[in-house]
DNA sequence: TTGCGTGCAAAGGTTTTGCATGGCA
DNA sequence: TGCCATGCAAAACCTTTGCACGCAA
């Protein structure tokens, strides 16, 4: 089960871009049709072999989204232990916000205690809408 | 946009599977198979088009599971007023459980507050482990 | 040099669409 | 009778796999 162990051109294109856009998501086709436009293609199958891989080491989450039709892929850092916190993400927007306070902590507690469910973070996303889009939407 | 106008056979069948397991969530395949098995078969475009409807509507919610590469559907009562409190899916046997409790209601609360973030408990699942398949994995 | 990575082509699987037929109101 | 619903077949997608070649270590 060996895996990332060559450091390749592709991956590192692969990675940069995700990462300079990690407050947004991506589908697979995004990331072809982005990389081509910067004149750096990478294949499609590459693209998904190693955003595979990144999703099952925690750099990248994977979710499937109200309206489009397949996956999407969001960088998160490494550092931010993301497996302890929940996630919020706005579907208008894709921005992923990161709820590591004290109180959301404590409602995984009250969910395992009151309702006997253990939850699991790192496949959990709520969704709603964020305060930028809120205001938009207002006008 | 007029749509479920018509009450058919076919319809009839498929929402009485439904709600007969809405503990349990069906890809569009398993729907067909149990169909037929149970000596009512319904066409798979049928299926594929009614269900899709029920999600509109709302009295069927859409996953994507863990370990299923296609997407799953699940009754959800009416008056249960699903729009209005949060879901645990227990990822192991598919059961769905509504957390209509005062202390999650808060949770809603707290984000919008704190966060400034509009939760949409339409779209939200939160998943983990249910009591029994911790137990179960004990074992 | 070794063995993993890449990417084309093809296969596999899921979902949608076109269209003739069937059935509800 | 007038539409909408059904379901077959085909198309359109999305994702995975096989394999020969390329490239990092």
């Amino acid at each position: 089960m060996s895996e990332n162990i060559y450091k390749t051109k592709q991956r590192s294109i692969i990675l940069k871009l995700l990462e300079d856009n990690s407050e947004n998501s991506f589908t697979i086709d995004e990331i072809v049709a982005l990389l081509k436009k910067n004149g750096e293609p990478v294949g499609r199958t590459t693209v998904y072999r190693y955003v595979e891989n990144l999703s099952k080491s925690g750099e990248v989450r994977r979710f499937y989204e109200g309206g489009r039709s397949s996956a999407t892929y969001q960088y998160v850092k490494k550092e931010n232990h993301c497996a302890e916190h929940m996630h919020l993400k706005c579907t208008e927007c894709g921005k992923l916000i990161h709820l590591g306070c004290d109180f959301m902590n404590g409602v995984c507690s009250h969910i395992e205690e009151h309702h006997k469910f253990l939850v699991n973070n790192s496949k959990t996303t709520i969704l709603g809408i964020c305060e930028d889009c809120l205001k938009n939407g207002e006008k």
